[in-house]
DNA sequence: GTAATCCTTACTAACTTTGTCAAGATTAAT
DNA sequence: ATTAATCTTGACAAAGTTAGTAAGGATTAC
């Protein structure tokens, strides 16, 4: 899987973006000082931002960013994706890679596994907005359903 | 977050063996034709196993792995953190590296969200165990509950 | 004794991540 | 118009990780 700095710096970068933005565009050094991130890599991030619409730049002296849309129509998987792109946690399946080839999806059992957890992974992180964050209001719980009944202890 | 082939190829391995070791030990040779992947990787990756207590080997010719427990005793969680580590998502918090730190736990929204995020992988991949891949008898559901109690809708 | 197996360690090429750097383009304020 | 503050873009490099190979040794069944 790949949630990489890239990602959790810009997605903290934008709580504080959120918070910060009412007043106005928000620039970079500001940010960066808040945050303790370099700018330079700062810069990379709300590039990448802006490319997938989550951000808007107003250029020049006073200028900055702000978002783009809401901050509770932000999702931490929109950003995620922006930053670090699709989560994956098996390219098994993908032959550009030295990773040799699994059995293939109609036999190799683990990929199902590995796919739920994907689609799991995502669910979560697509409920969870910006405002949540800013706010430190959100919660998750799992359910889960086994087929054979039996229930396992979690641990830690 | 760290599930790579090794842990992949290991669970992979893994159900093979569940499902082939009734008849006694299987050596890797054979887990390695029928799972197309390279004995020397497989080494590796058994020794991982062997000294985490998830596989017994027995050595010299005729010999091979077992699994050390009933195979509905290991999970999924068990063989990923013998052969990947612990699941992390974020280790904003490690001096060791480059990564500069966060502004700390106390005031670092984003950790919690991580930490949330890691639990739920965890408790997901410790219901599941080798029996129920190997009978592809496996299912997990979600159910998010959210303070302000408004919805998202998830997206694919 | 020999062949089959596990055991251990070392190594390396490919790849990814985490930044840094430098030279622009645009705009507000004066 | 000039200047200073900002975003824009692309190149680059050091550090770190992953995926796999290789070689030789130890143990045991036969």
């Amino acid at each position: 899987m790949n949630i990489s700095t890239r990602g959790r710096y810009g997605l903290r970068a934008l709580v504080e973006l959120s918070a910060l933005s009412r007043e106005g565009p928000v620039n970079l050094r500001d940010l960066s000082e808040k945050q303790k991130m370099s700018i330079d890599y700062l810069e990379q991030i709300f590039n990448k931002l802006k490319k997938a619409g989550i951000v808007q730049s107003i250029r020049g002296a006073k200028g900055g960013y702000v978002l783009a849309s809401n901050e509770d129509e932000i999702t931490v998987s929109q950003v995620i994706n922006a930053l670090d792109g699709p989560i994956s946690i098996s390219n098994c399946y993908n032959p550009n890679l030295r990773e040799k080839s699994c059995t293939g999806p109609a036999t190799c059992v683990t990929r199902v596994l590995w796919k739920g957890l994907e689609n799991t992974i995502e669910s979560m992180l697509s409920s969870i907005t910006l405002k949540d964050l800013r706010q430190e209001k959100f919660d998750f719980k799992l359910k889960r359903s086994r087929k054979n009944g039996k229930k396992n202890l979690l641990r830690s």
